[in-house]
DNA sequence: TAAATTATTGATCAGTTGATCAAATTATAG
DNA sequence: CTATAATTTGATCAACTGATCAATAATTTA
């Protein structure tokens, strides 16, 4: 019953319930948006009561916690495991770029819930978490700045601000994601091959 | 008293006390966050009573509407006036990159009330603002293109698909809006020097 | 099976929300 | 100065919020 840890009962059962309101969670912030998701709103969706989601997290922050943390895996895995397979530097690059832009479209759902945790959530001394930015903590913004040193190290990509390069890289394909005009305008494939192109352009060539 | 259009009484002390609700608001929003800016919280920061709030504006969303005009007018402005005025698209490409940034510390207050407001409001159809993202009705978006066409026409840039271009270089831009490490690790000065850079790179050289 | 633990519910709680309204105050006009 | 209109307030409203609790229901254990 009691571990050395906060509280880790993990029943079969309750494992499973608490994915199924995550899930619940993740559709309803899609649906609705975080403001109006309600403990209702999620239990009504998961077919239970308010109660049970009550007895299976602490409270809404713990609930919003946990579907954060499952969205941040998801978006995760699925950028790295595509990208770290790639042997040169210059085409994982690319790889991360394009990957980054398909996971918008294949889990646009996932991508949306995200979006709105991180811009409405905020920790317990009210400090929002879309001015935290993890950074060191971020696995893809290491993996990225990793293929950016690594690059560099080579030779096949010239000098400049490891940082900066890989805050606008990531800004580039941020805001496809944000902006829904260029979205339905310019299409993903065409976006994400002229970003390739911008950024070989950036850092590949004579410096 | 009663004008063509909807209801546009503006006596002076009418426009004074909007312009002083709003500006409470905007600082409500800055120090709590939208969640939290609920109309007695606007009120007590602009020292009025909540029903005076509700007798300026037809509702919250209208607050937060005519606020997010005051926010959105305001920083187009200071872009735009100290960018329009340089002659040579290159110079107005650096100009508009570095103001952009300027503007994040000028008006860090501002800034953070638009992105509550953009990430969270949403249309009576219940769609989030920051899903419509006008495009065409944006100054902003509109003169980054145009300096992007008038380089390409007067050969000073390179062909590059204009519309990735622009989103690209705002969203590299935006990045350093959001991401707190960032601002504190690299400062705007380096940040802004080396988007310049990174662009000329990728617009003015050879292509 | 019986006992004990775990899972789930409906009812209910106090607190906040945005909005409304009559009454009071202030400004404006005649 | 008086009457009329514009401005501001405090009190109050129903609706909804997240959370709690005792009472069941289901499952596990002995």
């Amino acid at each position: 019953m009691g571990n050395e840890k906060a509280d880790e009962k993990s029943t079969f059962i309750t494992e499973a319930r608490r994915k199924q309101i995550i899930e619940a969670a993740i559709i309803t912030l899609n649906e609705i948006g975080y403001v109006k998701s309600s403990l209702a709103q999620i239990a009504k969706r998961a077919k239970v009561s308010t109660a049970l989601i009550s007895y299976h997290f602490r409270d809404k922050n713990d609930l919003m916690n946990a579907t954060l943390l499952q969205l941040i895996t998801d978006k995760t895995s699925y950028i790295l495991e595509r990208t770290q397979a790639i042997s040169t530097v210059r085409d994982k690059l690319h790889a991360f770029i394009k990957t980054s832009i398909t996971y918008h479209s294949e889990r646009s759902t996932y991508n949306t819930a995200l979006i709105e945790i991180v811009f409405h959530a905020r920790t317990p001394d009210n400090v929002p978490y879309y001015k935290l930015n993890d950074d060191e903590d971020d696995p893809l913004s290491n993996e990225l700045q990793q293929i950016l040193y690594e690059g560099q190290s080579k030779e096949v990509f010239c000098k400049f601000h490891v940082s900066v390069m890989a805050s606008a890289i990531q800004g580039s394909i941020d805001e496809y994601l944000f902006n829904g005009k260029l979205n339905s305008k310019v299409g993903l494939e065409l976006y994400s091959m002229e970003l390739i192109r911008l950024f070989d352009r950036a850092i590949v060539n004579k410096c």
